[in-house]
DNA sequence: GATGAATGAGGGTTCATTCAT
DNA sequence: CATGAATGAACCCTCATTCAT
């Protein structure tokens, strides 16, 4: 091949180095066609955190994968299906590793806390990340919905123990969320003070109900430590040679 | 002149009912460059509403307006500069509209209670509304700026007044901005039991420091007026005799 | 108005400074329509210049005259005329001054090589000139011919005086314009070396059949001054106001 | 699918007959991408050499190769990027069948005469090759460049000789492109007389100091026979077809 | 005569997707 | 399964030109 250009791809900037890939579960099954399609998810949580989702194309995530375009539809009936798939993959790597954090832990409002921290820390750690777990649970809401299951859990501990008291369950879901994705999103863009982890999630249990004094105790309490998962291989000898 | 192919514009799936636009200000000057400018800035609204912002396209915008895409052009430099403009005017009119509205209340814990409960009543009066805010300021922060102005004065003097103590003018600002954003949603998609403004507001309030029984009680007030800017006049005879 | 956008010039980065419009005849007479003519035909000088008349268009030159894109119209048919006229103004105007400048010089092959020596001198005094020049004559042909006369005129004549000694008119006219054309550019690039003028101009009397020390020492005798016409005066202060 | 609005080539009016393409070296290997190429690059001369190079669109460039406007850009990545290497293509063709054709002559002034010669019979020839040649040259500089080291070596060996001698070898440069360019510009419109070849490559060789008899004698030698790659087989069936 | 708003035709470019090999 | 070439449908934007005021 004596030619530069291949398949569309050449007016793309070049994307910044490969995300920490340390949440997304990879199928790590033995067979060729689960290795591939993990390269894929990496490479579309690659893309789609470089770009954005909205701005992501078929192409790249290809070229990402060290793959040709055609491949990707052997995999993913659509962008769409890529899309939820990579939602998925994202969401259910991140949640399981931070709830598996707490999981010793039996009080709902530290549980919460801790949650809550988690997220806000995860945005400090690695932005893009952040970014782009925002970004595909609005553009795929059926996942968003699956994330709900850990903090609704918690919730419901927190009010069965006396510590919380809501209006409506749906209300507090939506300061349990709201928060967190306000502070994330300002952990990110860099303009957030000191411990607004700590802050956020004092906020969160004041609005739960618990009294201040108690919110910001129990919101400042030790993080327990987050175990992630090992990054999976790099996708392919192809990919290697590509990404140069 | 070939009507049939005409701007480009085959294959769009028609648009809903044209967006009430009582919350646009429109620059209802007289001249005709204006009295344009007004309809694409309506037209920009309702395409941004139909579509998402992502998804608008210029074209169509022109089309909606009764004019050829190349007028638009005339009028703001590009795609991103009528987004700006478009975001402007909705958000100015907004929230002007629900400020005045509670003008004479010197409450600060009433007034973040009626700006929140606004809000989320505008979710269900006219999901498509708050849709087309929500997007528009994610797409264009420089507004989304300009809007905190409201709320961050509300929450000042709430603290001034002792109603409110947070350990962060950052944090408060997430819980405020983060609960009234999901509680949008959830009514928007039509997920919502009934009174969960007030429900919202309440736990906003909390959140700020207010006792839950205290927080009930102001977030349960009545709401105030609010005034409506008289929707302006149809673009022009051209636009309904192509709109058809 | 309050728009900084008018009729569909954002996007066009600005020009440089104007061009000494020394070499273009203006129009001179005293009548209103005469005026803008003249300041119609200065502005398109300058944007043909700047952006090179392949990518000129009206709506700049009229936004540099200080007129509307319509009242281009009202005074040039269409974009050809305009490049048409401007190339007349500036070839006649350019042309007349170094004829004149030579005009008591009865050797032929002396004006030949001082006509010469002109052009390539205004190559390196103002490049964008000659640029200009080129790119004029290329596209509009019916101007090129009429520059032909003064270099055709001094040809005979120094055939007459047995200076010169050519196969044919037409391959004489050839090496006349060519050389003169590609050392223009040479300068213009900056790629050429001192007395490059001279040196040009020594080949063309070689090339006419002067033998060659004659032909070095004839090129190489003192230029007559050259007199400029004085640039016309400002368009008009709505030029001047947006300008800016 | 709708033949008749296919690929927005409406309004185009129809190019003359295809160009002999003899003197673009097409790659030809077997890859179906490498015929696709080769086709996109003929294709493009016969545009260029219809319209000017200025004036064509990748959209017609694609309707001659009989392929999608889409298709254009998986080869090449900008309408710049496909005239370079259309540039090329064109330039060095032309320029190996040239230098071929005198490669066994050893006589610096003869070697010159031809290549002067050669061209200006091409533009009689293929007036179209030769305005192509000239329009490519223009719009992009770097393959013009590598124009010039045939008749550079040439004027060297010339001046090893004693045939030549010269004030300065970009003056020289300038008389050897110049008069070629003018001399097949003039060919090329049908305006020159009988043997003009032979009048303007002797008047080169007079410029270059040698006297004009010998000039005359050299420069009217008879011309080696030229050898011209074989053209390709015409692109596909289906742009056949589509040429209708 | 000038204005300024609008037009309409099209140009370059992009990309999700298909399909023969 | 993967390839890689091709498609087609749009999209954003530009500009020469017209025309009512």
């Amino acid at each position: 091949m004596n030619d530069i250009y291949k398949n569309g791809l050449a007016s793309m900037p070049p994307l910044p180095p490969p995300l920490d890939a340390a949440f997304v579960r990879a199928a790590g099954g033995g067979g060729k066609r689960e290795r591939t399609q993990a390269a894929l998810i990496q490479a579309a949580v690659q893309v789609y955190a470089a770009r954005g989702v909205g701005a992501a194309t078929m192409q790249e995530v290809a070229q990402v994968a060290g793959v040709t375009p055609g491949t990707v539809y052997n995999h993913f009936a659509s962008r769409e299906a890529l899309l939820e798939r990579v939602g998925l993959a994202v969401a259910v790597g991140l949640c399981e590793a931070i709830a598996e954090s707490y999981g010793e832990i039996t009080d709902g409002a530290e549980r919460m806390a801790i949650g809550q921290r988690r997220y806000v820390w995860l945005a400090a750690v690695s932005p893009q990340w952040v970014l782009l777990l925002l970004d595909v649970l609005n553009a795929s809401p059926g996942v968003a919905a699956g994330l709900q299951r850990y903090p609704l859990a918690d919730l419901r501990l927190g009010v069965k123990q006396k510590h919380f008291k809501v209006p409506s369950e749906d209300a507090a879901m939506d300061a349990i969320n709201g928060i967190c994705i306000q502070a994330m999103l300002r952990v990110a863009r860099g303009a957030a003070p000191r411990n607004h982890d700590v802050a956020a999630a004092s906020l969160v249990l004041r609005a739960l109900g618990m009294p201040p004094a108690q919110a910001a105790e129990v919101a400042s309490r030790p993080l327990p430590p987050l175990r992630l998962a090992t990054p999976p291989a790099p996708a392919s000898a192809a990919a290697r040679r590509r990404r140069s």
